[in-house]
DNA sequence: GTAACTGCAAAATATTTGCATCCTT
DNA sequence: AAGGATGCAAATATTTTGCAGTTAC
């Protein structure tokens, strides 16, 4: 049966981050990986409806994201846009791929195979991390 | 006398967007230019403090960034930072220089000199504008 | 059983809107 | 004088905090 096997899933992620499995942590999870785009809190209130509160969501997303489950993307409006990691652990994010948001569909999607160049810094200057945010037309809104 | 050419400067500015020069946009204005590094509707409100009302701010820096005279900056958490535009017009921005977030004194930093690379986006994906920043430690802040 | 997690209430903060008044041109 | 800009009040939206009750392990 599909569902037990992708709840095992849920629940072994959040295990290994050493978070309890409980049913909202596996339900914004599971929206995480159900999505192709990157999800903003309001995304997910919406999915949820009054299933579960709204302080959960924020705490869920900031549990998430400090275990390194999810990363929050840089965008330049006030909304703050999260999708899942690939290989982030605790307290570092290694998420030095691109962000692409489409100006059609307005989704923000992560190109996780396109890696954050190297840019040449002044003097003085040590780059910790590089994020890299390209506004543009995506795959699937080309006419 | 220094302050009166700084104003006629500054008027000269909002005259070409077609603004009209008042002294909280003339002050807000001057706060961009005495600035290195970017700024919040925070910054601002402290500095100006009860001087100018909360909304008028909003609505400058929403008025500014139409005209293209500052740009607003993509960062993780919840704050618009703004900062100077170089060469942008109406309804479009032209900030393809990289911005540096120092870690130490959190200062946001315009890298002017630094344009963005171009980058190899998957098939069927067309960028319209790539944004870098970079989280690190700035020459002001090296050991 | 216990520590961790959630829901509710409420506070704190941030942003937007409408309208009357004032200022720039 | 006229249109645009500001200030004030208030509505709306967003985020945080404390605490009591519930759940996972």
């Amino acid at each position: 049966m599909q569902t037990k096997s992708i709840t095992i899933r849920l629940n072994d992620i959040l295990h290994r981050k050493e978070l309890s499995s409980t049913e909202s942590r596996r339900k914004i999870l599971s929206l995480f990986f159900n999505s192709n785009d990157a999800l903003t809190h309001g995304d997910i209130e919406k999915e949820v409806g009054h299933k579960y509160d709204r302080v959960t969501i924020y705490r869920t997303l900031q549990t998430f994201e400090e275990k390194g489950i999810i990363h929050a993307i840089p965008t330049a409006d006030n909304a703050i846009l999260y999708a899942l990691c690939k290989d982030c652990t605790e307290g570092h994010h290694h998420d030095d791929h691109v962000h692409f948001i489409c100006t059609a569909c307005e989704k923000t999607i992560c190109l996780d195979d396109v890696v954050s160049p190297k840019i040449e810094l002044p003097k003085g200057y040590v780059a910790d991390n590089v994020q890299v945010v390209i506004n543009g037309v995506c795959k699937e809104c080309q006419s």
